[in-house]
RNA sequence: GCCGCCUUAGCUCAGUCGGUAGAGCGUCUCACUCGUAAUGAGAAGGUCGUCGGUUCGAUUCCGACAGGCGGCUCCA
């Protein structure tokens, strides 16, 4: 048999091996079985890929991104073949590995049940210790036709093959590759294939090296992702290297669902939704409103620091701004209907007058562009930065409805921006520096930043001008040295935006901030201002939001802190704990000092223990508590508890006042 | 908006195979005055989300609606 001629590329070094024509990749690698799969020349392959002369051949461990991804694609193969055991008219879609974890597609006539949800488990564990095998091969467009005639959503991902731009947008390119299509075939181990599907791999050895997997809920998703297209069964599972990695991602749902701005939002008493109100608007209760207060103050400290005039609009208008600004014509769904007034119909139906629409305002920057038109307007001006906390109301689907971060009523930290063309790219710089500085100054400090461009089948203005736009915010972006990614199509209609992702103390991203240009309002307004020679000219629109909202931006920072927000930020600062009552008045002067200083601080009166006032204390994740009994009292000085538990007696007072003015006012977590 | 699940005291949750309900925490009162995460005793508090249907009788069964939760779609 002829020797064949390989590359094998480990840790650090490639190895030149010399093996027999026919040898399989998982030969070069049988000692180890952390090895699930193969790079062969740059594809990634099964191990069963049989080897041919000067291939470069590097092994895929399980527990690297390509290899999770395997992983966990081959365990939604081993959900498919057990709901299809189980639920035999079930008819598949589409089974993508996903960021976590895995999900299948599945029509069937009933939705899954919570109880079939452990059925299909206890069956996936029965296929995973049958060990089967995956064998893979390559099938003509019509042999996949003929054997997946019972599929009618796999016919229809055939029909893909080769418009595969189509294909990657939705999931549907794990099914089916841009050339060959392939079949996976599970052997079981007296060699009868058990299921099979459609898929272009690659796949786990056998099902044995699932190690550890869980199904999670189901769910409704709609076909190839869209709304016009039928519903079908997701089943949500995770699989991972080992038992001990699937605890752990088991624990990190723990921990996101204990840092639930929802759940945190009634246990501190910071906001409710309360059902009288409606879906999706929230009050605030003391210690959000007070949250909230210090969040807008520091805004606005900076604001006027960054060169921003206040403005102020109201929340209602007649439906005929909205109609110049376009917002109508593009949403008018997700805007709360009209509220019809001033109409006067006689009793013969004769209409005496038509009345007007009015609509509560889903924007700012209509208000804020008739602000701009209010007079003549010079050069001179220019960039004019009109900043408002300006509350907007959307009506949003019902469904989307989520917590404070996605809200029917919100107030936007919103300003708009009018600059001459040749100011557009300096004023961007400092824009995005402003927006992350104070981000920064908020605790929020590991960011990227998203370019979302044209959507082809939304927007208006000419290509000429979107082109140079997106120039511009993609150079202001690269300048700001973070990384950038792109997001085709994800512009509004009106023009290209800059976003800023944050991630929180647990990894995960929030969109926040987003500067935006608008070529289009300008125009639709009309707006103008005089140039140096004296001609008219429009003005270029930024629009600019840090928080987003500060709905959405209290819900963000509740969950980065757990709760647990820096004394600055803290509704309240310092709770001070007497030992018994004859402490109190001790501690009230203590306290008076203190709010002279500005802090916010409470004393605890109530007639619980003293172990009580820390326990409530530490579960309101107050920052600093100060406890003083007769010890304290003799020496002029307070004890400290920090919500970690440490602790530091025998401060002096005027110690005490100072370290907690000083947190404060340096911004600092403790 | 679509699919599924859920809704019992302020909160977390028991319970009633159809005969109008119970605990812990919280609240209030009293006693206790205590050195770093829950002192003890007592009391108040619910037309079992809303409306309709079935039934002698509905918190329980059925339906609609509202609200919530998990996804999908959407997010100017």
């Amino acid at each position: 048999m002829p020797d064949v001629q390989v590359t094998v590329v480990g840790a650090g070094a490639a190895a030149e091996r010399t093996v027999d024509a026919g040898t399989q990749a998982w030969q070069l690698f049988a000692d180890d079985p952390g090895v699930i799969a193969a790079w062969v020349d740059g594809d990634l392959r099964d191990l069963s890929v049989e080897l041919t002369a000067d291939a470069e051949v590097e092994p895929v461990r399980i527990e690297s991104d390509a290899g999770l991804g395997i992983l966990r694609h081959s365990a939604a193969h081993v959900l498919a073949q057990a709901v299809q055991d189980l639920f035999p008219e079930a008819r598949l879609g589409i089974g993508p590995p996903t960021a976590d974890g895995f999900y299948y597609d599945f029509d069937v006539p009933e939705p899954f049940k919570p109880d079939d949800l452990t059925r299909i488990e206890s069956r996936m564990r029965k296929i995973i210790k049958d060990g089967q095998r995956f064998a893979r091969r390559s099938v003509t467009d019509d042999e996949a036709r003929a054997e997946l005639s019972r599929e009618p959503y796999k016919l229809e991902l055939i029909g893909l093959k080769g418009s595969n731009a189509q294909a990657d947008a939705d999931g549907a390119d794990v099914e089916v590759g841009a050339s060959e299509l392939s079949i996976y075939d599970n052997i079981a181990r007296d060699g009868s294939v058990a299921w099979k599907d459609l898929c272009r791999g690659p796949h786990l050895p056998t099902t044995r090296r699932i190690p550890a997997f869980k199904l999670m809920r189901t769910a409704a998703a709609y076909w190839r992702g869209s709304e016009k297209n039928p519903q079908l069964q997701r089943i949500y599972g995770t699989a991972w290297p080992s038992k001990d990695a699937l605890d752990a991602y088991l624990v990190r749902l723990e921990e996101a669902a204990r840092r639930d701005h929802r759940r945190l939002g009634a246990d501190l008493d910071l906001f409710s939704f309360p059902d009288e109100i409606g879906s999706g608007l929230a009050v605030f209760h003391p210690k959000g409103g007070m949250l909230r207060k210090v969040m807008e103050d520091y805004s606005r400290q900076q604001h006027v620091a960054g060169g921003y005039e206040f403005v102020n609009s109201p929340h209602i208008s007649k439906g005929d701004l909205f109609v110049t600004s376009g917002h109508l014509e593009w949403f008018a769904d997700a805007m709360y209907p009209p509220m019809h007034v001033d109409a006067d119909i006689a009793p013969d139906g004769e209409v005496r007058k038509p009345g007007q629409d009015y609509y509560l305002k889903p924007m700012n920057c209509p208000f804020h562009c008739l602000i701009f038109r209010s007079r003549g307007r010079s050069y001179r001006e220019l960039p004019l930065r009109l900043f408002e906390f300006g509350s907007v109301y959307r009506y949003e689907k019902s469904g989307t409805i989520h917590g404070l971060t996605r809200v029917r009523g919100m107030t936007q930290d919103d300003a708009h921006i009018f600059v001459a063309p040749d100011q557009l790219e300096t004023e961007l710089a400092s824009v995005l520096t402003f927006v992350l500085d104070l981000l920064r100054d908020y605790g929020l400090d590991d960011f990227y930043l998203e370019l979302s461009t044209k959507d082809p089948d939304k927007y208006v203005g000419s290509d000429e001008i979107w082109d140079s736009a997106t120039t511009i915010l993609e150079r202001v972006a690269k300048g700001s040295g973070l990384e950038l990614v792109a997001d085709p199509g994800g512009a509004a209609f009106y023009g290209p935006k800059i976003s800023v992702q944050t991630r929180d103390a647990i990894g995960r991203t929030w969109q926040i901030s987003t500067v935006q240009l608008d070529f289009n309002e300008p125009a639709l307004f009309e707006l103008e201002y005089t140039a140096p020679d004296g001609s008219r000219q429009r003005p270029i629109m930024i629009h600019r939001a840090l928080f987003g909202s500060i709905e959405r931006f209290i819900g963000v920072l509740t969950e980065h802190y757990a709760g647990a927000f820096p004394p600055w930020l803290a509704p309240v600062q310092v709770v001070a704990i007497p030992i018994a009552e004859r402490h109190d008045d001790y501690l009230s002067g203590l306290a008076s000092e203190l709010r002279a200083r500005g802090i916010r601080v409470e004393v605890d009166r109530s007639d619980d223990r003293m172990q009580k006032k820390i326990r409530n204390a530490q579960l309101q994740k107050v920052p600093f508590m100060v406890i003083a009994g007769d010890r304290d009292v003799e020496d002029g000085a307070v004890s400290f508890r920090y919500r970690d538990g440490r602790q530091d007696n025998g401060v002096p007072r005027a110690d005490a006042v100072a370290r907690i003015a000083e947190a404060v006012e340096q911004r600092v977590q403790v």
